[in-house]
DNA sequence: GTCTATACGACGATAGAC
DNA sequence: GTCTATCGTCGTATAGAC
C-alpha cells in the first residue's frame, strides 16, 4: 500500500456518482455537467477537487484497482494452497459481480486506453499480477501442471471472467454465485497437475 | 446468409479507414473529419453513403459479425468431432489476432453498447451462438462432459479469449499461434468427458 | 455521387464572486 | 471550498453547388 488515500465526502460523492454514470452511459456519453447534476455538486467544485474529467476517471480507476488488490491479498493470506486461493478468487469475483455490478463492469468493460491513455490496461494491472502470482506458486508446489504461466493463468481464470462478462451483458439469468462449483470444476481441471 | 451485401469501392474505403481509426484512437476520439481526411473521401460523401457516424460503426460491426459467422460455419462443415471443431475455432481466432489484430480488437474490445446501443453486444452475437452450438453438439455425442452449456462454453473458450486480449494489450510477446497446443491442452481438459 | 462551406449545439474548462 | 455564468472549441450534420 503506497498511500492510505483518505477522501473527503465531496470527493466520495463525486466518484460514486461518476461510477454510476460511466457504467450506465459510458465515459464519453457522460458530461461533467451530468456528474454535477446527478451528484448535487457544482461543476466548479468538481474541477476544484479533480484536475479535469480524465482526472475523475483516473481516481476512480485507481481506487478500484487498489481495493481489488487488497481483497486479493486478503485471500492470499487466508488460504494456503493454490487450489483454495484460486477458488476463493473466483468466488470473490462472482460475489462482487452480483453485489456491485458497476464495479466489475467498469474494471472489465471500460476500455481504459480509450479514455485513460496513461493508465495501464486492466490485465496488466496489479490484481491480474497477483492472480498470476498465485498460479506461479501453485506450479512451484506441484499443484498446478507446469506450463507457461500466462497460459495457465488465462485458462484458470478465463472461464470465470467470461461468465462475468456474459452475466453483465444479460446473457445469464441466474446469479453467478450459483455457478461457482460448476465453473471451478472446469477451471481447475484445465490446469491441475 | 440473409443478404449478400455488395459494397462499392467508396464504402469499402470508408469502412477500412474507419476500422483503423476506431481501433487506434477509439470511436469517440475519431471524428468524421478524421475519417474523411484519412480515407481521402469528403465528409459529404460519407454522409451520403451512411446515415450518420453511428451508421458507419454499425455497418462495420455487421460486416465483421457476418464474416466471423461464415468462417465458423466453414469450420463446422470441415470437421466432424466437437474436439476438432473447437480446436479449429481457437486456431482461427489466434490467426486472425495475428494477421488482422484490428478486426479482433474491434470485435472484442469495443464496448458496442457505448456507441452502438441498438446492436446486440458481442457475446450475444451470432458467432458466439455458433460456438455454443458446437459445445452443445459435443455434449450430445458424449465428447464433452454434461454441464450447463454456458459454463462449458465459457470455460472452453474463455482461456483462449483472454489470451487474445492479453496479446492485444501487449502483455504477450510471442505470436499467439505458438500457444495453440498449450492453450488447447488446458481448454479441452476443462470440459472433456 | 462528390465536393466545400457553414450552421448549430454541446461539452470541457475557467473566471471570479461569495 | 462551493457556487454561477460564460467562453472557446470542436464535432456532427446539412445545404447546396458541381
Amino acid at each position: 500500500m503506497p498511500t492510505p488515500k483518505v477522501l473527503g465526502p465531496t470527493q466520495e460523492q463525486i466518484l460514486s456518482t461518476t461510477l454510476t454514470l460511466f457504467t450506465r452511459k459510458g465515459y464519453f456519453n457522460t458530461s461533467v455537467h451530468d456528474i454535477g447534476r446527478e451528484s448535487g455538486v457544482s461543476i466548479g467544485s468538481i474541477y476544484h477537487h479533480f484536475k479535469d474529467k480524465e482526472g475523475v476517471a483516473s481516481a476512480l480507476y485507481k481506487r478500484m484497482i487498489e481495493r481489488m488488490s487488497a481483497e486479493l491479498e486478503t485471500i492470499k493470506h487466508a488460504h494456503k494452497s493454490a487450489h483454495d486461493r484460486c477458488r476463493a478468487v473466483i468466488q470473490l469475483l462472482f460475489e462482487i459481480t452480483e453485489t456491485e455490478p458497476e464495479v466489475m463492469e467498469f474494471m472489465l468493460y471500460a476500455k481504459h486506453k480509450e479514455f485513460l491513455p496513461n493508465e495501464t490496461p486492466v490485465c496488466s494491472s496489479e490484481p491480474f499480477r497477483i492472480m498470476r502470482e498465485l498460479v506461479k506458486e501453485g506450479m512451484d508446489t506441484g499443484e498446478i501442471r507446469t506450463t507457461d504461466i500466462m497460459v495457465a493463468s488465462t485458462c484458470l481464470f478465463g472461464g470465470a471472467i467470461r461468465m462475468i462478462t456474459s452475466r453483465l451483458d444479460g446473457l445469464i439469468e441466474k446469479p453467478l454465485t450459483s455457478y461457482v462449483d460448476d465453473v471451478w470444476a472446469c477451471s481447475w481441471k484445465a490446469v491441475a497437475a
